[in-house]
This record gives C-alpha cells, structure tokens and sequence, in this order.
DNA sequence: GGATATTATTTGTATATGCAATTAATATCC
DNA sequence: GGATATTAATTGCATATACAAATAATATCC
C-alpha cells in the first residue's frame, strides 16, 4: 500500500514543508487568539485590520493592503464584513478609483473590549517559547517572507 | 485621527500579535508554493494531504485530520475536492461511520510530477533561512502549537 | 481633447477554514 | 434487546484567501 521505507522518507520530506508547517502553526494559533477574542466577536484577522486601521487612521485598501500583505481581493471582503457591522466605514476620497476606510467609534470601543483579551493571549503565547525566543523567530518569519537568498 | 503617539505604540504591539505574524508568513510562503505547484494543478495544502495519504495508505478522516492538526468539517471538505478530481477515492469501512480514504493511482502520479516542482519552492525557501536555521524554527513552531508553557 | 494606457478596486469562481448543529452508526447499560 | 450514550463524519453558515477577468476612473500621449 506505498506503506513501504520509501514512501515513509518521502513523507517526513514532503511534511517538513515550509509552507505546511507554517499554515499548521498559523491555524493552531489562530484559534487560540479566536478563542480568546470571541467574547467580543472579533477573529484574530479582524482584530489585527482594526489595530491597523486605528494607527493609519485613515487609508487607501492599496495602502492597507501592502501594510498587512493581504491580496487586495481578499482585504475587499474582508473590510466588507467590518463595515457591515458599523465597526469601519467608507470615506469619500479625491480619486474616485481609491475606496478608502476608517475606524468608526463603535470600532474603537470594540477595539478597547478586545485589548485585554488579545494580552492575555499573546501572553500565554510567548510564555510558551519565551519572548526573547520570538523576537527571533519573528525576524526569521521576517526572512522566509521576503524570500531573498543569503 | 489617533495618528497619535498612543495609537502609534498600540499599533506595534498589536502588529506584533503572533497569530497575525504567523498568518502573514504563511500565506505569503502558501503563494509560492502555488506558484511551483501551479504547472500540475495542485494548491499546497493538497499536495500535503496527498503526501500524507501516499504514507499513511489508507485512512479514516480522524485519523488523518490528527495528522494534519486540521479540523475534521475541513478535512471533509478538502477531501471531496481531491474524489472530484479522481487523486483521492473512498474506501468502504467496516465501521458504517468511518469515511476512510486513499490515494488512487492517478493520485500517485500527480503526486510524482508535483515532487520536483516542490523540492525546488522547498529548497528556495530553505535557502533564504538556511536549513539549519529553519530546523530551529520548526522546533519553535511545535513549540508555539503545542502552548504548553515552560 | 480624444484614444490609449495605467491604476485601484471589485466580481466571479474556487478552495480553505472552523463553529454549531445534525445525521448516521456503533457501543453501552440496564 | 431496546433506550441511551458515544463516536465519526457531514451540513449549514460565515469568514478568509487569491487568481482571472471585469469595471471604473485617472493619467498620458499624440
């Protein structure tokens, strides 16, 4: 049935994939943050767009977009389901081709509830490898994004 | 606007949430890994689910869900795609519940064409790292999904 | 200044993801 | 052995993701 030694080393090759481990990281950890953040009813995603927009105040999707290095189809919808809830809204821009957003005050407040419940989860997420250990880590995420040989 | 310098250290303490840096990682590897795999018609994720199912034979969907530490309802999903494509069919299970799976032959060769295509994407990325760091950082990895903490 | 190119975003389509609830089947307990 | 509990997977619903193509608007070039 392939149960053989060779198809035994292909798989420990095959799931050493970069991109398998880090998408498994990324689901695991993702619902941990969606766990925590669900008294408030906000996904790890949504969080981390309201964080940015509460920094950039006010911005283009493209701008936003390179920010959080999210397709800009992928930001549309995603923004779309902020603003359906009233927590961002579109403004009137210059450009008519540029959509561009801000955080609206329920936004805000939402922001406020979810502050201490996403703390306590990035707390006991570092605990678990010890910040100094993610600081590294984070500046490895860094290099495996921007794909640039050594 | 809240341009302010609180929105600003908000911002970077925010933008450093785990679940968003581990997230970005992975969707922007996913892409290249789309990219490699994009000549044979695989996406990554299924080329991980048929690499785990050319190793492990034959599989009952919990089993493998473990496996992959992805959720049973997704699993089912990700599996109808792969029948519908003929990589991938259903075997019958003595227990009536038990959806149990394998790779078909055309399943393996697909798997063959792709190997090449994701060796390169796998070496590329490992490259920006060094393999010795990314051996690291997968053990890091493992350590952030598991949250135990220390 | 009108045709053409460029840019910014959205839409159509498809996969990936997971929670809550459901369905279907086996196991367990009098 | 029939009611009940447990287990395995699926379905309904919603979000997240991105490619290709379409749309809409500004910019550019004779």
């Amino acid at each position: 049935m392939m149960n053989t030694d060779k198809a035994k080393v292909l798989a420990e090759e095959v799931l050493d994939c970069v991109s398998f481990r880090l998408r498994r990281a990324a689901r695991m950890v993702a619902k941990r943050y969606d766990d925590a953040l669900r008294p408030v009813g906000l996904r790890n995603t949504q969080f981390s767009v309201l964080g940015a927009l509460a920094y950039l105040g006010e911005t283009g999707i493209g701008e936003l977009a390179v920010q959080m290095a999210t397709d800009g189809t992928t930001l549309t919808r995603n923004l779309d389901v902020l603003v359906r809830r009233g927590l961002i809204e579109n403004v009137a821009a210059k450009d008519g081709r540029v959509r561009r957003v801000r955080i609206t005050s329920m936004g805000r407040e939402t922001l406020e509830e979810a502050l201490p419940l996403w703390r306590a989860a990035q707390s006991k997420t570092l605990e678990s490898v010890g910040s100094g250990t993610w600081q590294e880590t984070r500046k490895i995420l860094a290099e495996i994004e921007s794909g640039e040989e050594k």
